[in-house]
DNA sequence: AATTATGTCAACCGCCCATAG
DNA sequence: GCTATGGGCGGTTGACATAAT
């Protein structure tokens, strides 16, 4: 049984929203706020799903939104955050004021997708094209297609530590958007399965729960203290430094490059002035650049 | 000038999660 | 615990603009 529609779809207007509109949904949530979606159509007077109404506002409305050319900095930063988070818009988006999550998700598919091409990285798992093909000639049974798997911090050049107590879920693995397994890959690859029709079965129903347990550790990573500290220079020699629990952190501080990384790492949320008291209070003003200056194993 | 190809991005769709009842 | 509902998300579509032929 599908879910009943969101709003009358008959009596509702598609596509382009005309100034009129726009104007109508502005006064109504100056005078009244965000509130209910649902009913914001219909007391607003738009003849609009409430969801249409919610996406025009949060996408091209809203007052603070930044608008404009996308800088240097913003594309590395969303590099760096698709690294480590693959396309979860959102999240990313979270870490970039004044931009949208369909933003960016425009942004990354119309002009970083070709930049990175251009670096010869692979846009995906961030991780060198020359890489990719000798590792798909030698293992040429893993298939990812569409997923964004393994993008490793190593590979995107970032160190992850965890400040959150208890907290032994995470570790590089968490970490990796998620979705095939690699039994999935052998058997998608090959264009064959060993038996037709259970196995599809069951791989759908793989397939939904990777989805959930991805879901889940998005969530997670979503409620943990990040910092961000990502570096001026092209794609290497920095970090973003993201904050997870000990057990994590313990595991990491095994990984060789971390400690020379994290000392030069740049601050972009103090250095771009995201941060509001002017810095986050793990960095400090060093040559004008705001550089972590907590090590990472105290 | 007309046609076709390509790029961009606002808007939509369908799904899932959280939560109230 | 179950169901219905609203909100939110990621993927996709399609209209429009621009470039190339």
């Amino acid at each position: 049984m599908g879910r009943s529609p969101c709003c009358e779809k008959a009596h509702t207007n598609k596509g382009a929203w005309t100034k009129e509109e726009d104007q109508r949904l502005i006064d109504y949530i100056r005078a009244h706020g965000e509130g209910c979606w649902r009913s914001l159509p219909k007391s607003a007077g738009l003849l609009r799903c409430g969801k249409s109404c919610r996406l025009r506002w949060i996408n091209y409305l809203r007052p603070d939104l930044k608008r404009g050319n996308f800088t240097e900095e913003e594309d590395e930063l969303i590099i760096k955050l698709h690294g480590l988070l693959g396309n979860k818009w959102s999240l990313i988006a979270g870490r970039l004021p004044g931009r949208t999550d369909n933003e960016i998700k425009n942004y990354w598919n119309t002009h970083i997708k070709r930049k990175l091409i251009s670096r010869g990285v692979d846009p995906q798992t961030h991780r060198p094209l020359k890489e990719i093909a000798g590792a798909n000639a030698a293992a040429s049974h893993l298939d990812f297609r569409n997923s964004s798997p393994p993008s490793l911090p190593v590979a995107a050049g970032i160190s992850v530590v965890n400040n959150q107590p208890n907290n032994n879920a995470h570790n590089f693995a968490t970490l990796q958007p998620k979705t095939e397994s690699v039994e999935d890959a052998n058997c998608t690859s090959s264009g064959t399965t060993t038996e037709e029709e259970p196995p599809q079965l069951q791989h759908r129903q793989q397939q939904q729960q990777q989805q959930h347990q991805h879901r889940q550790e998005v969530r997670e990573i979503s409620e943990l203290n990040l910092e961000l500290s990502v570096g001026l220079g092209p794609f290497q020699a920095e970090s973003t430094r993201l904050s997870f629990g000990n057990t994590a952190e313990s595991k990491l501080q095994q990984v060789p490059f971390q400690s020379a990384m994290v000392a030069q790492a740049v601050c972009l949320c103090c250095h771009l002035g995201f941060q509001s008291n002017g810095l986050c209070g793990n960095c400090q003003n060093s040559n004008g650049f705001y550089r972590y200056y907590r090590p990472l194993d105290s």
